[in-house]
RNA sequence: CGGGCUGUGGCUCAGCUUGGUAGAGCGCUUCGUUCGGGACGAAGAGGUCCCGGGUUCAAAUCCCGGCAGCCCGACCA
């Protein structure tokens, strides 16, 4: 179901044809000054084959199939040259593949399912990283770490924990290789583990174990501990970024001494990360409690931060449990109260992963790569030097790198704004468009021309990758903080109107059905979107639709008391629900 | 777990049906002309054709057996 997007019978031919797509968009071959269109055919040929076709069939294939384009892709040779093929609009989850290759964001690794995560891509992490932590610490919590080997009986010791993680996980049986008789490596048999561990995709048990041992008294709590780590949950139907078996995460794991303490905590981890979402992805966010069905196994309660992205899809951005005293009970958090009883403690977890480089790639990017937000981009702002001439490079590089230093002397939210200079010896329309593909916010151009006049280009990766400013040097030096700000506030401002013009309140079953309905059922386009609309609570009326559209209930909304009636059953409700089709 | 497809320079692939010197585009290197919107020309480097066996004078190509990857379905905090 996390899958719905990808076209139907997208065959493994379809992705031969597609990474020839690929291949022919290199630039090298396209005229001066201006590529030319890809030719229509190849994306047709791609879709009109089927999905299983022998090799020998394919080693003679109709030789011209223009007779046959639909006149919609025919249409397509008119439109704008866009640096990234296809367009969001034509194959979303292709585009979404070929932006983060082209952003040089991560890549798929050897590894099944395993990305490789590149310095760009590892910079917004560290990013992300840098501000989330400081709000941690800023909240009272501190960072620890714990293993990454969890005892299969840990795992076990929580029923519905269990049960939601049983399926994916990559479990570990021996400590030893040794040269088997076919003359390769094997575990040795004699060094299988008394018992299996898990490689953990989540560490509540083995947290919840250490804690046991630290908890004895209402004295020791509460407890406020997060930790950055990996985690592997073995996926069959990875994506880059999204969902693959090993990603970045962080998570945090307390203990307190009531419900009331441990709920509020709770809340106040998903205010943290819908203040996050805003202020530095720039991605506006639901945020809300989780049906039962969509609840993490063995939560008590699951809010949720949940963001739309251009496909008009719900994605979860973050997640923070209260988790009752379930854990507790499971793992033996005991402490003596007050009162002197033995009582069992409250925990809560919570966490935010990679999986938030992806949100920002597909809340933001264009059809000419990645836009990355100002505060999270690893480099600010380019500096590319135009130096056509020889005798005129010196002094190119030289007022660049005065620049660079008088940039790096302003500040954006309380740090120097990071800047860099591009010096490599390329084409400069080529490193003009590595930098757009890469999604940097702000891009200078500095020439001759500019010596003379004191003034720079400057380029906003928000507004497209044609803008392009002429302004004093002096003035872009002064006002670099506010101008990022400005990007900023741009970025969430067009998805947040995005998200309002893709959100409807919708009450009665017919045009619910209708809002998720594509208009192609072969290859659907981009539709529906969120729908508020009510629900009677019941579990049976989310699985129906959830078979019928892939639909799903994203969250309840707080503050969104209103009475009324779910379209579905004709029952009253307590509150609209934010339905959408998701990741 | 079921069904299907594919393994050939760094990448994407052609060549296999009909066995006969290992190919293309892109990328890479060097030189020259370019460079403020994805440049061009010339010359180069680079391959145990997944592995093992068989047939044959001769195997990337045909046969058998492995292995690996991918796709579809099922499953999915």
């Amino acid at each position: 179901m996390h899958h719905a997007a990808a076209p139907p019978r997208r065959g493994h031919l379809a992705r031969l044809r597609a990474s020839r797509r690929r291949a022919d968009r290199c630039p090298r071959k396209r005229n001066h000054p201006r590529r030319r269109p890809d030719p229509p055919r190849k994306l047709s040929a791609a879709r009109r084959f089927g999905p299983v076709e022998s090799r020998r069939a394919r080693r003679r294939p109709p030789p011209r199939l223009s007779a046959s384009i639909p006149s919609t892709v025919r249409a397509m040779s008119n439109k704008p040259q866009t640096a990234i093929t296809p367009t969001r609009s034509e194959d979303f989850p292709e585009w979404y593949q070929q932006v983060v290759r082209a952003g040089e964001l991560a890549e798929n690794s050897e590894v099944r399912g395993c990305m490789v995560i590149k310095p760009w891509g590892y910079g917004v992490w560290e990013r992300m990283q840098a501000a989330l932590d400081a709000m941690f610490k800023a909240t009272g919590h501190q960072n620890a770490y714990f293993p990454l080997f969890i005892p299969v009986s840990y795992l076990a010791k929580e029923a519905e924990h269990v049960d939601g993680f049983a399926k994916e996980c990559a479990v570990v049986t021996h400590h030893r290789l040794e040269l088997g008789p076919d003359g390769k490596m094997r575990p040795a048999p004699s060094a299988e583990l008394a018992e299996p561990l898990v490689i953990r995709p989540t560490s509540e048990t083995i947290i919840g174990a250490t804690y046991a041992r630290w908890v004895q008294s209402y004295r020791d709590l509460p407890i406020l501990i997060n930790q950055w780590a990996n985690v592997v949950r073995w996926e069959m139907r990875p994506r880059l970024l999204l969902r693959t078996a090993e990603f970045l995460w962080q998570e945090g794991h307390t203990v307190h001494e009531t419900e009331k303490e441990a709920r509020e905590e709770t809340e106040q981890m998903l205010r943290v990360y819908e203040t996050f979402a805003r202020e530095f992805c720039a991605v506006p966010v639901f945020t809300g409690e989780k049906s039962a069905n969509e609840r993490f196994p063995g939560a008590v309660q699951t809010l949720c931060i949940e963001a739309m992205v251009q496909d008009r899809k719900a994605i979860q951005a973050g997640t923070s449990h209260y988790l009752g005293q379930n854990f507790a009970k499971a793992s033996g958090i005991k402490f003596q109260s007050r009162e002197g009883r033995e009582e069992l403690a409250h925990t809560t977890s919570w966490g935010v992963s990679t999986r938030l480089v992806g949100t920002v790639v597909m809340a933001h990017a264009d059809d000419d790569g990645l836009v990355i937000p100002p505060r999270l981009a690893p480099t600010q702002v380019v500096i590319l030097p135009i130096a056509p001439k020889e005798d005129q490079r010196a002094a190119v590089f030289a007022a660049a790198d005065q620049l660079a230093a008088d940039l790096r002397q302003q500040t954006f939210h309380g740090q120097p704004v990071a800047v860099h200079v591009d010096k490599r010896e390329l084409g400069g329309g080529v490193k003009n468009w590595e930098w757009i593909k890469k999604g940097c916010p702000v891009r200078l151009e500095l020439g001759p021309r500019d010596l003379e006049k004191g003034s720079v280009a400057f380029c906003r990766r928000d507004l497209g990758a044609k803008s392009k400013e002429f302004v004093p040097m002096s003035e872009v030096v002064a006002t670099i903080g506010q101008r990022l700000q400005t990007i900023q506030d741009n970025l969430y401002a067009k998805a947040l109107a995005f998200r309002e013009e893709h959100t409807r309140r919708i009450d009665t079953k017919e045009e619910f059905y209708a809002f998720f309905t594509p208009q192609n059922a072969e290859r659907p386009e981009i539709h529906g979107g969120f729908a508020l609309t009510h629900w009677n609570g019941s579990p049976e009326v989310e699985e129906q639709i959830k078979n019928d559209l892939k639909v799903t209930i994203r969250c309840l909304p707080f503050d969104a008391s209103e009475p009324g009636t779910c379209p579905f059953t004709g029952q009253p409700s307590k509150q609209r629900a934010v339905w959408a089709k998701s990741y």
